[in-house]
DNA sequence: CATGGTGGCATTTTT
DNA sequence: TGCCACCATG
């Protein structure tokens, strides 16, 4: 009876649109079954939705959103609802339009790094940082750990700087501030850490900076300091709605904890068996403190599927069952049982790889779409061979996560450029850009102009000053810096960049090279002078532009846009490619057809979790994910042998032949069925290759692997891969273009200055300011205080200025 | 003092 | 595979 759920075709993106009417009060919850009509329908309070894999979560989610606004009459701009990735936001966001329309407008639906980042960007001067700081990204954060750790005179072969890193995400997942970081050391090893992080958020606070987890630690900072902004936000949000909640790190609970505290409207939903994110400091217990910070939750159990066969529910099941710290539970359908599940042992993982390659071609020429078919896997390495085959076998594909389009290193180069002119201080774009391209400026001269900043405590910039004096080269660089600059304020974006690209002589400079992929690095950036293009606004400062432009491209994640495909695939709207993704980018996601790979012991589970029982709980539900992604067909495939570093084979016993994986063992038995090689040659997935087949494999000629690679042509490789073709403008730039809310209006809320006295001290003579009748203008005095506070405007359109009581005035910063 | 080439080495998962 | 450290050269 719920049919139609299950036959989505492709339920990530395509999926539940479709059902989009404007009549809303029944509609809405016809199609649910008995409890997700409970969750939707669910009045004010606390309330936590177990979902199960396939069970809807989703579309509980967003029927919420609109009962609250099409029954309830919640204004939209009321409601806050938090994701994990931009790509989850979108798609809610992209449904809520489906189910309501205009009526969506001004929701703010966002992940909680872009939330803590727009909250900050208002907030972030009660911090002592501007509120015009840079976002630093993994490499950047690296170069200021490496300034700290030479700093602090320390041996970088005893205290790796990994170590560090890890150290301080972990106190930043758990909110700890550098003083208790500090008080707790309880080991040398402790305290040197502490002390790295303490001068590390320093120097991030001298170069007006935030790493990742800053966006979070700093935006609960400031909601728990400065009362006033807390109360702007509570006042503002009165329903409160969080997606994949097992998968919330202490941090991210205290947010939205503190944000829903007065109200305690919120909504969460969760499935204890999906939490697969660990390491990043989440955990599952945020669940059970849940219903104990609010009292009187009301718990609801999504636990009908819709989306698998029951056979692959039977294996999901199987695997997860034998976790002990999970609530009892199990998935059923109404569906049918479907086919068994197929699985292929490949010799390596080449020949798994060509076997998944093959496979795709006969799905496809039996009825399915590329884009119906995914390829799981543990890790990101695992991809290379994947991707040869696939591109050998002229299968169009799609690789997710990796590599990033903005990860590249000539279009980091030109955004450091960017960068450094709208953040002066910002230290590791100077040290990135000072001699990209090479121009005279050594190490030698970076330590004079690091020395110099250190001694007058200035931005590396400024410090460059005086080094200019006596260093020619750096001279030179200066008065680079100065005409970008200027240009910077004169021309748009999109010309700003390729303006910078020539005149500091990157672009001359590759194209002078022979090098092969010079070619595609001048393609690169010539693509993102054209997103910059797109990026342009009317009536905009420049600046601002450019900011925007650097901050979307800070939150952009590998989940978001495809890091390559291949593939000569027509324009069209929605190109029909295979994805390839890993288990963590996967949740979330649904495929007719899943191949998950790589079912060996040290892979899944990864060897760095074996003998952890804690971690091998998270890897069983790795597999669990994994499993629960296919609708109708699902494969299990591994290799015997794999060419990996020394290290992932230390486990395994005869010089690298790998074991299968003790999830694969869970889900044997009638459910499996046999494919491909094993059954011509002897060899089982569950048990590996009979020992005589391959010991040398130049002799044995007519049997085993040689044969089946000359089968499948594999000794000669018949044309080399072609390069990665590069990702099309277009989904760039649909990916950067999702703002926090459905409308495109102004980043700050909306109310921003009505009544908030904290918002007053933002407003001073030279700000620029939008009212809702009056339009654009620019602040010329602001007089008084608190509710009698007044503010003379100059308006753009208008000749006089005008006086405007505060308290009424719905200003909103430019 | 800066640069470019070469050889060694490390590779979980991600906002 | 891609990045870093080191070394020889200009």
């Amino acid at each position: 009876m719920f049919g139609d759920q299950s036959s989505l075709p492709l339920g990530n993106n395509s999926g539940e649109s479709a059902e989009c009417s404007s009549g809303m009060a029944h509609d809405l919850l016809a199609g649910l079954n008995e409890p997700q009509q409970q969750a939707v329908q669910h009045g004010d309070g606390p309330i936590l939705v177990l979902a199960g894999a396939g069970s809807g979560k989703t579309r509980v989610l967003t029927h919420r959103v609109a009962q609250l606004i099409g029954e309830l009459g919640v204004r939209a701009d009321r409601i806050f609802a938090v994701t994990f990735t931009n790509k989850a936001a979108e798609e809610m966001r992209s449904r809520l339009k489906g189910l309501l329309a205009e009526a969506a407008d001004g929701l703010w639906i966002s992940t909680f790094h872009s939330a803590g980042l727009r909250i900050l960007r208002h907030n972030a001067h009660h911090l002592g940082y501007s509120n015009q700081f840079v976002v630093y990204d993994e490499q950047d954060t690296k170069g200021v750990l490496k300034q700290v750790i030479q700093e602090l005179n320390i041996n970088d072969d005893r205290y790796p700087l990994d170590g560090f890193s890890r150290a301080i995400d972990r106190w930043k997942n758990n909110y700890v501030l550098t003083a208790e970081a500090g008080k707790n050391a309880f080991s040398v090893e402790s305290d040197l850490q502490a002390q790295v992080y303490a001068r590390y958020q320093q120097l991030l606070l001298a170069a007006n900076a935030m790493d990742f987890g800053d966006l979070l630690v700093n935006a609960v900072r400031v909601l728990r300091e400065f009362p006033d902004v807390l109360e702007y936000y509570r006042r503002t949000l009165h329903y409160i709605l969080v997606d994949e909640f097992q998968d919330t790190n202490k941090v991210q609970y205290m947010f939205i904890r503190l944000l829903a505290e007065p109200r305690r409207n919120l909504f969460v939903v969760g499935d204890d068996d999906q939490s697969i994110y660990g390491f990043r400091g989440a955990t599952v217990s945020n669940i059970l403190e849940f219903e104990k910070d609010f009292p009187n939750t009301q718990v609801v159990k999504l636990e009908q599927n819709y989306r698998s066969t029951s056979t692959i529910l039977d294996a999901a099941h199987a695997v997860i069952e034998k976790n002990k710290s999970r609530k009892a539970k199990k998935l059923w359908t109404a569906g049918d049982s479907g086919e068994k599940i197929r699985t292929f042992i490949g010799y390596d993982e080449n020949m798994e790889a060509e076997f998944i390659a093959s496979e795709i071609k006969k799905l496809v020429s039996s009825g399915h779409k590329h884009s119906e078919i995914a390829v799981l896997y543990r890790t990101n390495a695992q991809t290379r061979a994947l991707e040869e085959s696939l591109v050998r076998a002229k299968v169009p594909y799609k690789i997710y996560g990796g590599l990033k389009f903005f990860d590249r290193k000539e279009v980091k180069d030109i955004l450091g450029y960017l960068r450094l002119l709208v953040n002066p201080s910002d230290n590791q774009a100077f040290q990135r850009v000072v001699n990209t391209p090479p121009r005279g400026i050594g190490a030698q001269a970076i330590l004079a102009i690091a020395e110099e900043s250190r001694r007058s405590s200035v931005p590396f910039l400024h410090a460059a000053v005086a080094v200019a004096e006596e260093n020619k080269s750096v001279k030179k660089f200066m008065e680079l810096v100065v005409e970008l600059k200027t240009a910077a304020a004169q021309m748009p974006l999109g010309q700003l960049i390729s303006f910078i690209v020539e005149r500091t002589e990157y672009g001359p400079r590759l194209a002078a090279m022979k090098d092969p992929t010079a070619q595609s690095r001048i393609e690169n950036l010539q693509e993102l002078s054209a997103l910059g293009r797109t990026m342009e606004r009317e009536g905009v400062e420049r600046e601002s532009d450019i900011k925007d432009f650097l901050d979307r491209i800070s939150l952009t994640s590998s989940a978001d846009m495809p890091a390559a495909e291949s593939g000569a695939q027509t324009p069209a709207e929605k190109p029909d490619t295979v994805s390839l993704m890993t288990l963590h980018l996967a949740k979330g996601l649904e495929f007719p057809v899943v191949f998950l790979c790589g079912l060996e012991e040290g892979l899944l589970p990864h060897y760095r979790s074996l003998d952890d029982p804690i971690g091998l709980e998270e890897e069983r539900r790795l597999c669990y994910v994994g499993i629960t992604r296919a609708m109708r067909i699902l494969y299990l495939t591994r290799s015997y042998y794999r060419g990996m570093f020394a290290s992932g084979g230390s486990m395994g016993s005869s010089g690298g032949a790998r074991v299968v994986s003790r999830f694969a063992k869970d889900v044997a038995g009638e459910r499996l069925m046999a494919v491909g090689t094993e059954r011509s040659q002897g060899a089982t997935f569950l048990e590996g290759y009979p020992r005589f087949s391959f010991e040398d494999d130049d002799g044995g000629n007519d049997e085993g692997l040689s044969s089946w690679k000359r089968k499948q042509g594999f000794a000669r490789r018949a044309e080399p891969p072609e390069p990665r073709a590069n990702v099309s403008l277009d989904q760039i730039r649909s990916m950067l273009a999702p703002a926090d809310t459905i409308s495109k209006k102004p980043e700050t809320p909306k109310e921003y200055f009505e009544k908030d006295p904290a918002a007053l001290e933002q407003l001073s003579a030279g700000v620029r300011v939008i009212h809702p009748t009056f339009g654009n203008g620019v602040v010329e005095e602001v007089t008084g205080s608190g509710t009698s506070a007044t503010v003379v405007i100059k308006f753009d359109s208008f000749e006089e200025q005008k006086k405007l009581v505060y308290r009424f005035a719905k200003l909103v910063l430019a």
